[in-house]
DNA sequence: CTATAATAGTCAAAGAAGGTCAATAGAAGG
DNA sequence: CCTTCTATTGACCTTCTTTGACTATTATAG
């Protein structure tokens, strides 16, 4: 079975096609795939979290609900600039990672340019002591970052 | 016993005459040929090899696989052998660029692509002793180059 | 108000892969 | 034979997923 967790995740994107959020009962979603509802909860702080643009509410009691809403970006700019804060001086690999996916479900990079983003600042890549590699993760995205976003727009004189 | 290895070997290049990549199950396999699953790594770091043309990535726990790339044709590929060859374990930045506009000029790379690509290696974004600069650098574009061949031929699903 | 039922959240443990490395065994030459 | 290179195995490690027991919050019936 290929990964119930991705089922999960693509149900929800599929639901999320039409609007920016959905809204759902934890309980009824865990039972239509046959699992623990603290499964959902494993998918959304895996797939859904800040870094992967997505922001979750939720409510318990009678009539709960989990919301998740995907982060509007107002303007290219301050998206930018978000970003590099985050990233900061130092980074993980799965956080830069989450950043990628979620610049790539936006369109502000391809799925290639995802991929190359992703080995320059894999494990792999940065031959270094760990406390190292992370700072050094930092720069390397934060570089390509604003790279980016500065060649956004003149997309067409592209190849 | 005509080698374990190579029958596994053969096995597998069988699995691959159709498509460009398969995905395996490294116990499984192991099962199958009644080894350690260990083999299969032996197999896969002996002969298929990025020096041999191929590319493995994998993914552990739950749903775990192992994903076997060839990569470009037999020119192409030694191009790419011959461009990790340069970089070696120590590449300055502008031989580093060198490469990365030749790529563009022979449309191995997109112009945009080029420009991640120098973001990720200046000067700039390897914060580091200079000597050590180097080092890195030669392993981020390694890392990247293998990347930007691989994903030559699959444009079309791109975005 | 208060108790209860209906929700959702947390966290740690178990399960399901794959990875590494060093020791051992075999083959191929010299 | 002896050495050296190649294969094989097994013990131990890391990563990702799934589950379950326990906790927290909220609405609603008394």
């Amino acid at each position: 079975m290929a990964q119930l967790s991705d089922s999960i995740e693509r149900f929800i994107k599929e639901l999320m096609t039409e609007d920016a959020h959905v809204e759902l009962r934890r309980n009824e979603l865990a039972q239509h795939f046959g699992c623990a509802p603290s499964q959902i909860n494993y998918v959304l702080a895996t797939r859904f979290s800040l870094d992967h643009g997505y922001l979750i509410e939720s409510r318990r009691g009678g009539g709960g609900y989990v919301r998740i809403v995907r982060m509007q970006t107002r303007g290219e700019s301050s998206f930018l600039e978000a970003l590099l804060n985050r990233v900061g001086n130092s980074v993980d690999e799965e956080t830069a990672n989450a950043i990628l996916s979620n610049l790539r479900e936006r369109g502000v990079i391809t799925k290639r340019e995802a991929a190359l983003m992703r080995a320059a600042v894999s494990r792999n890549a940065l031959a270094l002591p760990i406390s190292a590699k992370d700072v050094l993760r930092a720069a390397v995205l934060r570089n390509m970052l604003v790279q980016a976003f500065k060649n956004k727009e003149e997309k067409r004189d592209d190849v």
